[in-house]
DNA sequence: TGTACATCAGTGAACGCGCGTTCACTGATGTAC
DNA sequence: TGTACATCAGTGAACGCGCGTTCACTGATGTAC
């Protein structure tokens, strides 16, 4: 068909976009590599002209998501309350119910955790990208500790967004994200 | 054969003890029915006798877990420093390189996540008694309050071990253990 | 006491299905002559 | 200008495999007579 010269990195990226959210729903195990294509109008056997592999599908979607969720970060400006605009839009009942539209980290964290080295480096250099934009935004000028001390935050958010999604009873889902507002705000001002 | 009467009951429960270990280790989905049993000792054919489908087994095993989760919490006494003890045995390198031993809700919880009503609900009330021990050894007089407290303390722990084994880099794992410890803390004692 | 039968936890083969991966093929377009 | 060929993103069938689940069967033991 001779598509031209941008029609394949394009197509890439497609299926990147809608791989990303499909792996967010339905998780690693559960999304096939069928499905994967035909979310983004394609068939199963293109697929291998685009990625050596699943696990190279997986890290890229991954690290695409958390680039995504970086560029949302940055969307708030490079200030101290950029990571508190972050916090609260992050634990919210929203985020909850759109798991698709959500973090990769709460969506997939303990997957990604049993994934190959391959894959988890490359979550680690996207998450890391994603923590260097919010450590400049506290900006205390100790950059080192300030990558930690957002790194924690967002552990706190990712296992508070997790629990809430995992338990049946609404009100304890809410109070969990209340509760997590205070404790990541806590620890942002903290030492 | 004929097994005597407590027979077929203490089987039930080592195929949840062995399941429990599998499934932390390598999660739901890529853990079979022939390969929890054969870590029983026993064949696939004989798994829909003890239960009735791999949802049952999966929110039973889960739950299991969870009490075994609240007896260790018990072990260390029902005081307030008992959840300052949990939050540092929790967080320990030792709980990160062993995942079939340690907690089933880092090693698991966005794939509970995903699951039916039921397995939630399951895991919901067996989570709900691990906190409501942990409530009555903070013991301050407001359970509810304890309760939501230290719920939202497990969120972070969970959270912080999901992030820290998803990392290739074992300094930035270290310091996550670290500052998780420090930011529950803060949590325990605020408010 | 000896024998025939009932019990039932566990076996192992089989079911249809979807998985990740491979590959011969298609067909619209660009290039060479 | 017209024709033959090369390109290559995408198709769709096929591969062996493991999945969750079903089921006819086994065989050691307890019970009935």
């Amino acid at each position: 068909m001779r598509y031209d010269i941008e029609h394949k990195p394009a197509t890439r990226q497609r299926i990147l976009a809608s791989a990303g959210r499909r792996l967010k729903e339905d998780g690693i195990d559960r999304s096939g590599i069928a499905t994967l294509m035909a979310d983004a109008g394609l068939t199963n056997g293109a697929f291998y002209s685009h990625f050596s592999s699943k696990q190279e599908l997986v890290a890229a979607a991954v690290a695409e998501q958390l680039s995504g969720q970086a560029a949302a970060f940055r969307a708030y400006g490079s200030t101290p309350v950029a990571l508190e605009h972050f916090i609260r839009s992050y634990l919210t009942e929203w985020h909850l119910g759109h798991r698709a539209d959500g973090c990769p980290s709460a969506a997939l964290l303990d997957e990604i955790g049993r994934c190959n080295e391959s894959t988890r480096a490359t979550y680690t250099d996207a998450l890391m990208s994603l923590v260097d934009d919010m450590a400049v935004a506290v900006g205390s000028g100790d950059v080192a500790a300030e990558r930690a001390k957002t790194l924690s935050i967002y552990a706190m958010l990712v296992g508070t967004m997790q629990l809430a999604r995992a338990v049946t009873d609404p009100n304890l889902a809410t109070a969990l994200l209340d509760r997590g507002v205070e404790n990541a705000m806590n620890a942002l001002r903290s030492s």
